[in-house]
DNA sequence: TCTTTAGTAGTAATCATTACTACTTACAAA
DNA sequence: TTTGTAAGTAGTAATGATTACTACTAAAGA
């Protein structure tokens, strides 16, 4: 017999269903008003409070990482292998970098590294280019 | 004559410079609010308004670095040049690290970068040798 | 010493996010 | 299949770091 406490699985719900397999979908690292705001149109009833719950337990089950945007929205990522950002200040499209400094930060110092955030701002090779027309 | 409009340096003030002084005789990443407590006893008047604004004020004249926590209170550092953080989960002790990862981003990315966030979340060395007793 | 305007104290507002409350629903057991 | 219960939801209020606002103060050029 399988007690409540002992129950690790969720609980199946359409909207963390919806909002997990709007992040599995998007290649632009949405934030949660970003994700309300996509899916209302197909989903009135939709909170924004269910939005960053659901998020919440996504990033603590692991299904998704938070990437974290101190003057800003917080955004949202299906790849689950940590990584750094680079957030274009003109286009304010986010993009990853394979590199790990996580490696390079155990093996240099002696700190044992549990997550980080990396994020670089700056200008992208697309906004780059325009600027020089 | 120098106009208001040509005048770049700030006018004086006691509480800036405070609040400057404070900041480069600190080792620990005081946050603003560390700040503020710290000088309140001596400065009573002194209002956490004037901390914050006072800080930008340093910040956008390159006089410190803003660390950007984005769950938490944002910290000021002394050292100019650009640098990864290590915060400890346990003692929330802020640590320097001396790596440039923007030349890394810069040479392998077409990616211009203009600043960066690199914060480290784990648990430090003295932290880690108090675990095993 | 004036006059101007940057700076300050104290307080209200902002805004991304979280907490709360009454209602709804998944799902295990009867 | 029905029912009991606790997890999930919608809608709204609260939170908390930071910023904006307003009347007052003071630095510093004339």
């Amino acid at each position: 017999m399988i007690t409540t406490k002992e129950r690790l699985v969720m609980r199946y719900s359409e909207q963390r269903d919806i909002i997990y397999n709007f992040v599995l979908s998007s290649y632009d690292h949405p934030s949660a008003l970003d994700i309300y705001s996509s899916l209302k149109g197909d989903y009135p009833k939709l909170s924004l409070g269910t939005v960053y719950r659901n998020l919440n337990a996504l990033v603590s089950k692991g299904l998704i990482k938070r990437i974290e945007v101190s003057d800003g929205y917080d955004r949202f990522d299906k790849t689950l292998m940590e990584h750094t950002h680079l957030l274009c200040v003109k286009c304010n499209k986010m993009s990853d970098v394979e590199l790990s400094f996580k490696d390079i930060i155990n093996k240099e110092y002696s700190f044992k590294v549990i997550s980080y955030n990396s994020l670089f701002r700056g200008i992208c090779n697309k906004c780059l280019k325009e600027e020089e027309k």
